[in-house]
DNA sequence: ACCTGAACACCGTTCAAGT
DNA sequence: ACCTGAACACCGTTCAAGT
């Protein structure tokens, strides 16, 4: 029964798309929440605090979609590059969400990493059903997905600051790289 | 003869390492660099323009070294691999400066842009060498570029916010995942 | 338990002067 | 041309009250 909880992640959501984590001002937040520019202090301890939880929120949501998206291929080759795909879309469609769940935190949330570390672990289930499916070379589960997802926020890092799709003659935008990963990878 | 400049770059330089981007404070810059809180604004038009002038400068600095590390290497696959070691090593010690550098900039900073063009560059002719050797499997040079670079950011990332090295069974660390990536590469 | 209003220290930026 | 001091609007955070 946390709907003021709730109504204050929200509106931080909304204004951390419009103009990003120094966007998200405490008095901003209430505003839109309706509450006085100090309410929000209730919920959570500090405006770091806040944003871990607008991170954590939205990071879930991704893990669930994600998920959906592995049971909706039709073999793990294409769940995998599914899955990948849908990562880089929602990352190019909400930099700020992207750049804030997977930047730079000055304190640990405990919260924010078990999200985290579930998205991982979708990405490592993904890889092992590949593998055992003898669709690519032999390795280590959790470093193949370490090396894959590297490569995913690298590349969106490099398309969100305009460095990829400016240059490259190929294909270079993080579909075109994952792809050409994904076929290395392959036996 | 812009002493007074590069005083200025100088001072913002100790303060983006010691606290990131929002603990250089124009106060502070100019405390540091023993002049008035807003002489700053004769010489950067606004606290970007001084963000992207720091950027700009030790990314200049930052390629000059990698140049000289390719030269001092004794064969195109092994400067490659120095290269990259080089940027993660750079990357890992000076993290508020390589987020600095390839994160997000509100506008675009042409002194930058052709600093970081310059870089890219230094990774095209690697690779290239590399590829004329025969050593790597054929392939476009800039996309070949931009997958090592998109990966070294994307490792050096999740490195930088803890998401790397605690889980991974295998040497997941950013230089392990590049070694993985030219290993693949190679014919 | 939850919310409010006033207050504090700090910040980026502007402006009218000074040399 | 370069620097200074005062001022403005804004921000995160704290605190004493209110219900």
């Amino acid at each position: 029964m946390e709907t003021t909880r709730d109504t204050i992640l929200a509106a931080a959501a909304e204004l951390l798309d419009q103009s990003g984590p120094e966007g998200v001002t405490l008095r901003g937040v209430a505003q839109i929440a309706g509450l006085s520019h100090n309410a929000p202090y209730k919920h959570f301890r500090d405006k770091e605090a806040l944003l871990a939880g607008v991170a954590a929120r939205e990071l879930r949501v991704r893990t669930a979609a994600m998920a959906g998206t592995i049971a909706a291929s039709s073999d793990p080759l294409t769940a995998l590059r599914e899955l990948a795909y849908d990562h880089i879309r929602w990352g190019l469609q909400y930099p700020n969400r992207f750049r804030l769940i997977f930047g730079r935190w000055e304190r640990h949330d405990e919260d924010l990493a078990d999200a985290a570390s579930e998205t991982l672990r979708l990405f490592i289930e993904a890889i092992a059903l590949v593998r055992s499916a003898g669709k690519i070379r032999p390795g280590d589960n959790e470093r193949t997905a370490a090396l894959l997802m590297s490569l995913i926020h690298g590349a969106m890092e490099m398309a969100l600051g305009g460095h990829l799709s400016a240059e490259g003659k190929g294909r270079s935008d993080p579909q075109g790289l994952v792809d050409d990963l994904i076929d290395m990878l392959k036996m």
